[in-house]
DNA sequence: CCCGACGGTATACTTTTCGACACTATGGGC
DNA sequence: GCCCATAGTGTCGAAAAGTATACCGTCGGG
């Protein structure tokens, strides 16, 4: 997924939808506002402990995006060991609507691990893709 | 952004939101959507013409991967020249909420090219991103 | 002393996504 | 005949995203 930061694009209408996509598209992104609207403030490994999988390089690289992007704040506590807490500005409160309708798109549509398939999974959909899903290879189905 | 058909995850309570994201963050596919939305049968032209600089491969790819996915429906025609119509699944109907909070979203905050820059757009957003978007490299403003 | 926690950085590598280019059969218009 | 339109396919390479591994300083607990 591009990284579009507040460029100027070659707008047709739908030229929104493309950007903001872009901006929250990074692999662990919307998990990472998903649990920050969830739990207003989150220090680093509180965070990582709600990811599983991700590693901590990837962590800090979307975290410093998202904060770069305007939608996460970072403070830091001049303490040892480290403190820092990560919540959302108010320019990432506003996607409070996206990242819903994400969720509440998967809760419905989206199969779960370990729980019965719904009546919603499209039934052609059983087929086994031509490459993993972006986790660990020992997941795919 | 990894696509995913409809293995299982290992499930936190944001799978949803991750999942989501896999199945329409494809480069163009957020705009693909959005323009099946709007109108309601698009033939492979039409649809190419309303998105800037995407190339017939990709449009290809990523509405057969929308079509594999269950969101799209693609109606061949016996004809010559070819006539293909390619439309929104029931499934791909249900994406709405989801379509209209991106579009929402990137009509308040994302600056469009010739357009006035509103105040929503963060301060500090100015500064070039290190790498170009994922589009042509002449693109960037 | 060793281990784990904290919150990272650095480097190299792998994987994935996307784009560039050439090509396809048919028919209509010039 | 050439060009354009239709809706693609095939191949290769570039670019981007993401991962794996090692390492860092300080402190507390065992």
């Amino acid at each position: 997924m591009p990284r579009i930061h507040h460029v100027s694009l070659d707008c047709s209408p739908g030229c929104p939808v493309e950007a903001t996509l872009a901006l929250i598209g990074g692999k662990w992104k919307g998990l990472v506002l998903y649990h920050l609207f969830e739990e207003e403030v989150l220090r680093f490994n509180e965070m990582r402990r709600r990811l599983p999988n991700v590693t901590q390089r990837m962590l800090t690289s979307q975290l410093r995006e998202l904060e770069a992007d305007g939608f996460v704040l970072r403070k830091i506590y001049p303490e040892i060991p480290p403190k820092v807490e990560y919540r959302l500005s108010a320019r990432g409160r506003s996607l409070e609507p996206v990242i819903r309708a994400l969720k509440a798109w998967g809760d419905a549509h989206v199969v779960v691990k370990g729980a019965v398939a719904k009546g919603a999974v499209a039934k052609g959909a059983g087929t086994p893709p031509k490459r993993s899903a972006h986790s660990p290879k020992r997941a795919v189905a």
